[in-house]
DNA sequence: ATGTTTGCAAAACTTTTGCAACATG
DNA sequence: CATGTTGCAAAAGTTTTGCAAACAT
């Protein structure tokens, strides 16, 4: 129950731990996915029916601040999508279909602090989003769906 | 006053040319910058002070579907930016200001292919985005700011 | 003339904010 | 018990939609 980093890390800043923050944290370490707010708040409906959608963003906003997750850095169909692996990484977002996957490419990544580095960006920090089409999204327009 | 793309692109496409736009092509193709539809709105509003934002999304909509322009893949400060170059590039955005820049490097685009590739995405219609710290922002960090 | 496009208004949607009631440390 | 947090409601902001009037071809 309490090697959950997201719990530590808001404990450690000395913040309240509440029954809400619990469940959020709880349901962020177990799904490792990029979910939108409105994708906690469906998650956690049948636990907590009166949480509110404020309270999904205060919470989200303050692990932002505390760097214990990340905005993805682009909005898939409107929302913004949170990350919740710290180590640096790439993004591929699917344009189609919105999914997001995780990529521990060294190579890109050096690629990237170089080219940013060279157009005079702080490359601390970084971030790599790369936007295509994922596998299963390329099968159904195979089939002509 | 014809040497736009984006109205040559509409007129391809079997669609009408109207006065607005006709405005919208000019500005984009005079202005090389990333715009959200807000900026397009305010920077025609004193030649057409009754166009609507629906007219801009519209129009928007329209170069995007026909591959003239492409949405920029993020969302800075809640708006959708557009970029009217066509030809492969990343794009650098700061995160503090949210400027956008481009950067033609074929290192960094190949390494993203390949990345890309690799985890079975379709690597056709790639956009590399990178965030980081734009050199103005890391002045004003450097005085204090 | 015909079908497209515009502009207005209203709606949908995500996110933010103010504040009284409540729970945590 | 003091402060931080919640939930509700309302507001703010972007984007979408419906429809009658205006326009391009």
């Amino acid at each position: 129950m309490e090697n959950n980093p997201f719990i530590q890390g808001l404990r450690a800043a000395g913040l309240k731990i509440t029954a809400q923050r619990i469940a959020i944290c709880a349901w962020l370490h177990q799904n490792n996915i990029h979910p939108a707010a409105a994708d906690v708040h469906e998650a956690l409906r049948d636990a907590f029916p009166t949480m509110s959608m404020a309270t999904i963003y205060n919470t989200l906003e303050l692990l932002a601040e505390l760097k214990l997750i990340y905005p993805v850095g682009v909005r898939v169909d409107g929302s913004t999508r949170y990350d919740t692996r710290s180590d640096p990484h790439a993004n591929l977002i699917c344009r189609r279909c919105g999914k997001v996957i995780d990529v521990l490419d060294e190579a890109l990544l050096n690629e990237a602090r170089r080219a940013v580095d060279q157009a005079g960006f702080n490359a601390q920090d970084l971030k790599v989003v790369v936007h295509g089409i994922c596998p299963t999204c390329q099968q159904h327009t195979e089939q002509g769906l």
